[in-house]
DNA sequence: ACAATTATTAACCGCGCGGTTAACGTGGGT
DNA sequence: ACCCACGTTAACCGCGCGGTTAATAATTGT
C-alpha cells in the first residue's frame, strides 16, 4: 500500500463514515470524528468527497447497493422470506439507523433516488409474483402487503426499546430472534393465499417446537 | 396573564420544546430556537427546568401521559383497534418523531421509565383481554402481538419515504389512508382466533366499498 | 535530474452552541 | 414607603463545528 493512494484512503473514508453517519446522522455526525475513525487526514475528506453531504451520498449509494442484492437472494417461499429479511435487517443495525436518519430528514430532497428506485422495484416484483402465484391474497395491494411485511419484519429492529418494554428482552436477543422466526413462520401461513405457502408453514423454527423446514424456489420468475 | 408567570412561562416553554425536540431530537434540538419559539428568554429554559435535559425529561413525560390516554381509549374490536392506533398516530407526527429520537439515542439511560411502563402494561392488558377472548389466537405471546400489530399500524407512519416509493403516496395522503384502514380491518379478520372478530370484519372503510362498520364494544373487561 | 502533478498535512477561521453571570424589573408583605 | 424574594433580561464564555489556506511530501513524465 503506496502512501499516496487515493483509492484506499476513499474506502478507509467510507468506511469510518458510514459509522459515523449510522451512528450520529447526516447532521449529527462530526467530520473530525470520521477522519479520526479512518485514521486520515480530516482535510482528505474534502478533497475526497467535496462536503459533508456528497460524503454522506455516496455512503447511501453503496449501502443501497448493498441492500439490493441481499434483496435479490430472497427465497420464494414467504415464510422464509419474512425470516430472510427479518435475519439480514437484524445482522444490519447501521442500515436500520439510516433507514430512521431518513425517516427523520425534513428538508434536502431524497439522496440516491435511482438505487432507492431499483431496491424498491425489487422488491414490489416479489410481492406481484406472489400474488400471481396465490402465495398472496390478490385483494391487496401488492405495496400494501410490502408494508406490511416490512412492518412486521422491521419494526422490532427498529424500535428495539419497544421490544425490551413488551418482552423484556434486547431485540438482538437470540431468544427474542427465535420468538419472531415462529410468529413469521406463524402469520406466514394465515396470511397467504392458502395455495403455495400454506403448506409450507408449519415450518422448523430455532425455537424447538416442531416443524419442518421451509423449501426454498429461488429464480424463475414467470 | 401577569408579568412574573411563572406557570405559563413553564407551559410556553414546554409546548415549544416538543416541537423543538421532535423536530431535531434531543441533541439537535438548539435551546436558543426553543426560547425563540417560546417567547421567552433563553435564560428561563435553565431557570424552570435546570438544563436541556432536564427540559426533554419533563417534555416526555407529558407526550407519554397523552397517550397512555389515548391507549384506553381503544376499542374492543380488534379491527377498529388497528384504526383507531393507526388515526391517532396519523394525528400525531410529532409522536412518532420522539419514537424515532429515542430508538437512536445510545447512552444516557431511559427518560421517564414509570410513565412508560404504564403506557405498555396498559398496551399489553389489552392483548391479554383479546386472547382470553379469543379475538387473538393464544398460541402467541401477548407481546409478539402487539410489536406486530404495532409495527402493522405504526410502520408505514414511521417510514413516510419507504410508503412514498412503495405506493407513490405520501403516508399522511388521504388515499393511502383509506387503503391502510381497508387492509387492518381485512387483516384483523385473517389473524383473529376467528370467534368474535372475524364476524366483524368485513367492515366498512373510507375508501368508499360496501362495507358494514364494525361495532365497538367499550369497557367492561372480565 | 528535475519539473509538474497529485496526495497529504498542520494550522487556521468565523460561527453558533449549552450554559452562566450579574444586573434589573416587579409586586406582595409589613 | 420600603424591602426582598422572585421572575426576567442582555451580554458573555469556552468550545467544537464545517470548511479552507498554504505549505509539503510522494509519484510520474521526460
Amino acid at each position: 500500500m503506496r502512501a499516496h493512494d487515493l483509492e484506499t484512503t476513499r474506502k478507509k473514508i467510507l468506511r469510518a463514515a458510514l459509522a459515523e453517519f449510522s451512528a450520529n446522522g447526516p447532521q449529527g455526525a462530526r467530520t473530525a470524528a470520521i477522519a479520526r475513525r479512518a485514521g486520515v487526514n480530516k482535510r482528505m475528506l474534502f478533497y475526497c468527497f467535496g462536503s459533508k453531504a456528497g460524503l454522506y451520498r455516496e455512503v447511501l449509494r453503496h449501502k443501497l447497493a448493498q441492500r439490493a442484492s441481499i434483496m435479490e437472494s430472497t427465497p420464494e417461499d414467504l415464510g422464509s422470506a419474512l425470516v430472510h429479511w427479518f435475519d439480514n435487517a437484524a445482522r444490519d443495525p447501521v442500515w436500520i439507523r439510516l433507514l430512521h436518519w431518513e425517516a427523520l430528514a425534513t428538508g434536502g430532497g431524497t439522496v440516491a433516488a435511482e438505487e432507492r428506485r431499483k431496491l424498491f422495484d425489487q422488491a414490489l416484483a416479489i410481492f406481484r409474483r406472489w400474488i400471481e402465484r396465490g402465495s398472496l391474497e390478490k385483494e391487496v395491494d401488492p405495496a400494501q402487503w410490502m408494508i406490511s411485511m416490512l412492518g412486521l419484519t422491521i419494526f422490532p429492529l427498529a424500535f428495539p426499546h419497544i421490544v425490551r418494554l413488551a418482552t423484556g428482552l434486547a431485540s438482538d436477543d437470540a431468544a427474542f430472534k427465535a420468538e419472531r422466526h415462529e410468529f413469521l413462520r406463524w402469520i406466514a401461513g394465515r396470511i397467504g393465499g392458502g395455495a403455495i405457502t400454506a403448506n409450507a408453514v408449519a415450518g422448523e423454527s430455532e425455537a424447538g417446537t416442531a416443524h419442518a423446514s421451509a423449501a426454498r424456489v429461488d429464480g424463475a420468475n414467470p
